[in-house]
DNA sequence: CGGAAGCTTGAATATGCTCAACACGGGTGG
DNA sequence: CCACCCGTGTTGAGCATATTCAAGCTTCCG
C-alpha cells in the first residue's frame, strides 16, 4: 500500500500525488509523522449520493476530503431534513473524540477521501500537539461557518439565502477567477441546495430563475453556471 | 487578589467558592495549575445588556460563565441580527487563535464571569494538553448545538421553534426537576428569543399565547414560566 | 400620576409553500 | 432509430403562515 523509502524522511508515494498534501491537517506534519500516518490511510471514492455515515452509526473513521463536496444533514423524525455542513478539500471529516452529533454524512458529489481508522488518528493526535492545534482550528472555522449560516437561515430572504449560495459556491470550488467572473458546476441537486437553506425546491428554482433574468447568472445547464460579476452576486446577499 | 495557602496544592481562595470549580474548563486543572490560572483571573459582574465585545474588537481576554447567560449574536449590515448562540454556566466565552469570527457579545441576563486575560490562557494551554482538549471539547459541543439550531431556523414552524426555546431553557437553568416540570425565569426578552428563533416578537409573543392557552405552559410573570409537564412541551419541539 | 419600555392582540398583507402540470435529458428496450 | 420512462428541474395558481403596521395593555419607576 504504502512503499518505504530507504529515507524515511522521503514523503510517502500515496501522499506524492496528494493535491492537499499540505493543505488542510497534514499541512502540520513533517515527513516523519506523514509517514506514520500513511501506514494507516487509504484513498477512497465514493459516487454522489452515497451514505458515508448515518445519525446512529458510531463513527469508525475519519477522513479527508480530497475532491468533491461531503454535505452534513440532520433529520427530525417527521422527514424535514436539513443539511448543516458542506465540506470541501482540504476539510477533515469526522467528530473527534466520539459523541451523539448525530449528522449523517453523503457525498454530495463524486469525492474522493483520504480515510484513515478512527484509532490510530486519536493516537496521532495525543502524540502531536501541532496536529491537535490543526483540528483545534477546523473545528473553530467549522462553527465560524456554522454561525455564518444560521444568520442566513434565520435572517434573510428567500432572494439572499439563494445568492448567498450561489457565491458560497463560487468562492469555493470555482478556479482561479481574477476578473471577478466565476464558472462552475453545482455540487448539489435543487433539493440539497433547498435542504441547505430551509427552502422548498420551487423558492429555489424561482430564484435561480430571477436571478438568471436580472443577469447576475447565466445558467448554461442545470447545474452549470456562470457569473460574470461577483461582486454583483455578492451585493444580493443581504 | 488571590491568597496563596502556605501549601500551595490548595485550591486556591478565589476558586473555593466557585459553583463551577469542578465543571467547565476548571474541571481540566489540577490544584496547582488552578493556582496558576488563578492568579491572572478576576471574577465580573455585568448587567443585562451588556456589551462584552463587539463584533469588529479583537479579543483581549476570554472567560467562564459562572451565573447567568450570555448571548453571542450576528448583525447584517441593515440592522436585522440573530442570536448565535447562548452559554449558560460553566460555559467558556470567547474564541481561541482571535479571528474574524465576527460576532458581538452581549450579557443577556445579569451574569457572574470569571475572566482571564488573552496570553495567560494561551500559555496555559500550550502547556497543558487537558486543558486544550477540554476546550476542543467545549468547541465540539458548541458546533453541535449551532447545528441543533439550525434545524429548528430553517426546518420548524414558529410554534415548534418557540417550544424548542423554551425546552432549552428549561433543561438548562431550571432547578432539579424530578416529577417532569420545571419552573423558571426567562433569561432574554422577547425581542432576543425572536432574534434567536428567526421571528418577530410578535410571533414569539402569539406562539406563547398559544402554548399558554392550551395549558403547555403557564406564565405566571411575563418572563417567569412554569412548564407542568416537560415531556409534553418536548412533544411540541417539531 | 405620568411616562417609557416591554409585551400582547388585531387586521391586512406578503412571502414562501403546496399541489399540479409540464419541460428537458439521458438511458433502455422494442 | 424512435418511443417511452424516470429523475430532475421549471412554472403557475391558490393558499397558509408569519410579517407588518397599528393600537392597547402591563409593569416598573420616576
Amino acid at each position: 500500500m504504502t512503499r518505504i523509502d530507504i529515507h524515511n524522511s522521503q514523503t510517502p508515494a500515496l501522499c506524492q500525488s496528494c493535491e492537499i498534501r499540505h493543505k488542510g491537517m497534514c499541512g502540520a506534519l513533517d515527513a516523519d509523522e506523514l509517514l506514520a500516518l500513511s501506514r494507516h490511510t487509504r484513498q477512497v471514492r465514493h459516487e454522489a449520493g452515497a451514505q458515508l455515515s448515518s445519525e446512529d452509526t458510531p463513527i469508525t473513521s475519519y477522513a479527508n476530503v480530497m475532491r468533491g463536496v461531503v454535505k452534513l444533514t440532520k433529520m427530525l423524525e417527521d422527514g424535514r431534513q436539513q443539511v448543516v455542513g458542506l465540506q470541501f478539500a482540504p476539510d477533515f471529516v469526522g467528530r473527534m473524540y466520539g459523541s451523539n452529533s448525530d449528522v449523517s454524512v453523503e457525498a454530495a458529489s463524486n469525492v474522493e477521501l483520504c480515510r484513515v481508522p478512527r484509532a490510530a488518528l486519536e493516537q496521532l493526535v495525543a502524540d502531536n500537539p501541532k496536529l491537535e492545534r490543526r483540528l483545534m482550528e477546523q473545528t473553530l472555522r467549522e462553527l465560524d461557518e456554522a454561525r455564518g449560516w444560521m444568520v442566513t437561515l434565520g435572517r434573510k430572504t428567500a432572494a439572499e439565502k439563494v445568492a448567498s449560495f450561489l457565491y458560497l459556491i463560487a468562492t469555493h470550488i470555482s478556479p482561479q477567477d481574477d476578473a471577478g467572473a466565476a464558472e462552475f458546476d453545482l455540487p448539489l441537486s435543487r433539493a440539497d441546495i433547498a435542504d441547505f437553506l430551509g427552502l422548498t425546491i420551487e423558492t429555489v428554482s424561482r430564484q435561480m430563475t430571477k436571478l438568471r433574468t436580472s443577469g447576475v447568472i447565466t445558467i448554461i445547464a442545470n447545474r452549470h453556471i456562470l457569473v460574470p460579476d461577483l461582486a454583483r452576486l455578492k451585493a444580493r446577499c443581504s
